[in-house]
DNA sequence: CTCAAGTTCAGG
DNA sequence: TCCTGAACT
């Protein structure tokens, strides 16, 4: 009777793969005569040079580190070239840096599950096309070995620096009568050199990977040989890997649990962490950190890659350091105009580019208050629903800054009360937009309407804009004054507006008369000199009490897109205890829900009506009814635009030049527990290793966290 | 259960 | 004396 493989005989082939310098790599590109010099990229030059944020492996040499300032790395090295971030609106603007990620990116999802773990990262699981490679072209039947592939790096194989090293890889490589999971990394190595080598073509950048059986192992081993080399981890040699690490050289030991392993434990490497019971360090540490060290220390995680290619968020700030803090409303007000026209701008190009639309807008700061003692105070994070459109988002981002500094300041205010100046400072400004879904494509969507005769792709933007308007009964286009609002005192008066909103699909002419007007009475223009002569003014001092104009609270907003299926994320699975594993009996991979279509009847899939509207295109939008609840203001929230709620809408994948990956898939409802194991190994392969991911051991809540407990013998590595 | 807000971490 | 984004509580 087969049995599942236990967590410590991983057989995935994952990759991490890290681009060299990439900042600087972008500018040399950009600027191929700055190619094979020591250089670095700076951002704002105004103080020392400026804050070295990317260097080059020259620059390196030259004994520059980064977080160096400009000018301490013209002493270490004079001839070290050094190119400034892009400034736009004031700000340091990275979207050239993000483009270029975007670009590698599409380049290495092309043979498995990729992750974008950061502007310049990723994640790729390997497994499905590494098996494959095995079964059809293994690498002892190849007559030629990539180049590429034989400078890799092969942890635990002796004479790395000897003459023969490409010969010795190309043995191991090659060797036929070895355990398959080595094999299997070969065959990773293989596509990873591959991948790599297009990613050079096709942009001129340089990156590193790490081949392993894990996320954690493949990222620690691509940083070991940098630039332009991959390592390969053998299971063999992860004991050997680990045990005389430092433990702060591990992911998420970097910081203050590394520095509490540490003291606490008085240990300096991973390997020292092995004398301590998985009990023991959930005793201290919390059951699922606790289970998490325990397994890391082992070279054991079952962290899932997720099929993401796109950034769950967009953010974007700026700091105010000492003098430079911001101290009248005028000029926070500048600022957070400045900050969301370039957080607008990317929500456009979001939309556009992968018809996605963003749910919740975030506003962030920090502050000080000089007077007294007790300046430590947070300043709060605020948000509300995000409504589209460059103005609005300013509006609302004012609001919430003005929320917040209420209760910031009014928390002082019982001390301070009366104190003649307020010295407040804002020290940073952030803004920044979340729960970003994918509008759905294809028949029954949205996004039909855009691609209809001649609405061309850029114009998406616009006309979405005019969508949300529309279903906004409250917000014609233009100013108008809205309902004065007030944090502190829910006396507001606000009309109980909620309506029943019918919301009908305009017509393409519409949409496109719609558009115009849009256009015509965005005027960034005027809402700009506006800006700067109130800039100019003399500071508005806040009082906690005074009245401002505030954002149009919207009770009644809702727009509800009658699509029935939530959109089917990849299975989140992992050992890992820090990832969340949410909602995994709702949802399944579609290749699961194709497989148990077939085989149980009695797992039909809910919410069929809605696939039929989607497929009878009709309804395709549909108007949300607004519930009586939330008419009635709530005594907190009630200064803020309130939450419109959105039902989540399933995605299709998109066609085209689009970059969207998420899948759809309807929702599913069974019980993961209900699988019973022996019938795992007679799926297909490729559904067994989707089974085996829900069956990892669930995420617990960490409810006890001090003292042992029975938790211990519920241990996810140990199940029962 | 989901949520908003606070915290931590990583890395160019 | 930077900016961004993910994840966890």
């Amino acid at each position: 009777m087969p049995v599942a493989r236990p967590e410590t005989s991983d057989s995935r082939v994952i990759a991490h793969v890290d681009m060299d310098c990439f900042y600087v790599q972008v500018e040399q590109r950009k600027q191929p005569d700055l190619r094979g010099l020591p250089t670095a990229v700076v951002q704002y030059n105004a103080w020392k040079g400026g804050a070295l944020i990317a260097v080059s492996y020259e620059a390196r040499k030259c004994g520059v580190k980064r977080s160096m300032r400009g000018s301490e790395s013209k002493q270490v090295c004079p001839q070290i070239q050094l190119v400034q971030v892009p400034v736009a609106r004031g700000k340091a603007d990275l979207s050239t840096y993000r483009n270029a990620g975007s670009e590698v990116v599409s380049i290495l999802a092309r043979k498995g599950r990729c992750e974008r773990a950061s502007i310049d990262e990723v994640y790729l699981d390997l497994t499905d096309a590494a098996e494959t490679m095995l079964a059809e072209a293994p690498p002892e039947s190849l007559e030629i070995i990539e180049e590429e592939a034989l400078k890799s790096h092969v942890l635990g194989l002796q004479s790395e620096d000897s003459s023969d090293a490409k010969e010795n890889v190309r043995k191991w490589l090659c060797r036929s009568s070895v355990d398959r999971r080595d094999k299997l990394l070969a065959c990773g190595a293989l596509i990873v050199a591959e991948l790599r080598l297009q990613v050079l073509k096709e942009t001129e950048f340089t990156c590193s990977a790490g081949i392993a059986h894990n996320k954690m192992l493949a990222k620690l081993a691509s940083g070991m040989n940098k630039p332009a080399q991959q390592t390969i981890v053998p299971s063999s040699s992860v004991k050997g890997l680990l045990d005389p690490l430092p433990i702060k050289k591990m992911k998420q030991l970097g910081g203050k649990l590394g520095n509490s392993l540490q003291s606490d434990l008085g240990i300096n490497t991973v390997g020292d962490l092995l004398q301590f019971s998985e009990a023991k360090l959930q005793e201290l540490y919390g059951i699922n950190t606790g289970t998490w060290l325990w397994n890391i220390a082992r070279g054991v995680s079952g962290e899932e890659v997720e099929g993401r290619l796109l950034p769950k968020s967009h953010g974007s700030g700026k700091t105010f350091p000492g003098p430079q803090a911001l101290k009248t409303i005028a000029s926070v007000q500048h600022w957070l105009n400045q900050l969301c026209e370039e957080l607008s701008e990317r929500l456009l190009s979001d939309l556009d580019q992968n018809k996605r639309i963003a749910h919740t807008l975030m506003m962030h700061g920090t502050a000080y208050k000089a007077s007294d003692s007790d300046s430590h105070k947070k300043f709060p994070s605020k948000s509300c629903p995000l409504r589209y459109g460059t103005a609005k988002i300013q509006e609302d981002a004012f609001s919430l800054f003005q929320a917040a500094l209420r209760e910031y300041l009014g928390s002082y205010t019982a001390k301070i009360q009366g104190n003649q100046n307020n010295q407040w400072g804002i020290t940073s400004l952030s803004v920044s937009a979340s729960k970003i879904v994918p509008i759905p494509t294809g028949t029954a969507s949205i996004t039909k309407y855009f691609h209809g005769n001649h609405t061309s792709c850029s114009s998406t933007m616009q006309t979405q804009d005019t969508l949300f308007e529309e279903a906004d009964p409250l917000s014609p286009a233009g100013k108008e004054s809205n309902p004065e609002v007030n944090v502190t005192k829910p006396q507001i008066e606000f009309p109980g507006e909620e309506t029943t909103i019918k919301y009908v699909v305009p017509s393409l002419d519409q949409l496109e008369d719609k558009k115009d007007l849009l256009n015509d009475q965005n005027p960034c223009c005027s809402s700009e000199n506006q800006i700067q002569d109130e800039f100019t003014q003399e500071s508005v001092p806040l009082s906690t009490s005074g009245s401002e104009h505030c954002s149009r609270i919207n009770q009644s907003r809702q727009m509800k897109i009658n699509y029935g299926e939530e959109p089917c994320v990849n299975v989140p699975s992992s050992n890992r205890p820090e990832l969340k594993r949410k909602a995994l009996k709702d949802k399944g991979t579609s290749s699961i829900l194709r497989f148990f279509k077939n085989q149980d009847p009695s797992c039909a899939p809910q919410k069929l009506e809605h696939a039929k509207n989607m497929e009878d295109g009709k309804a395709p939008l549909s108007v949300g009814s607004q519930s009586g609840n939330d008419s009635s203001l709530d005594s907190n929230q009630s200064e803020l635009p309130k939450e419109r709620p959105f039902e989540e809408a399933g995605a299709s994948s998109v066609s085209g030049s689009s970059q969207i990956e998420q899948r759809t898939g309807a929702s599913w409802s069974y019980n993961v527990d209900e699988i019973d194991p022996s019938v795992i190994d007679e799926l297909p392969p490729e559904i067994q290793q989707e089974v085996r991911a829900l069956l990892r051991p669930h995420k617990r809540h960490n409810v006890v966290k001090r003292g042992p407990s029975i938790a211990h013998y519920f241990s996810p590595t140990k199940k029962a």
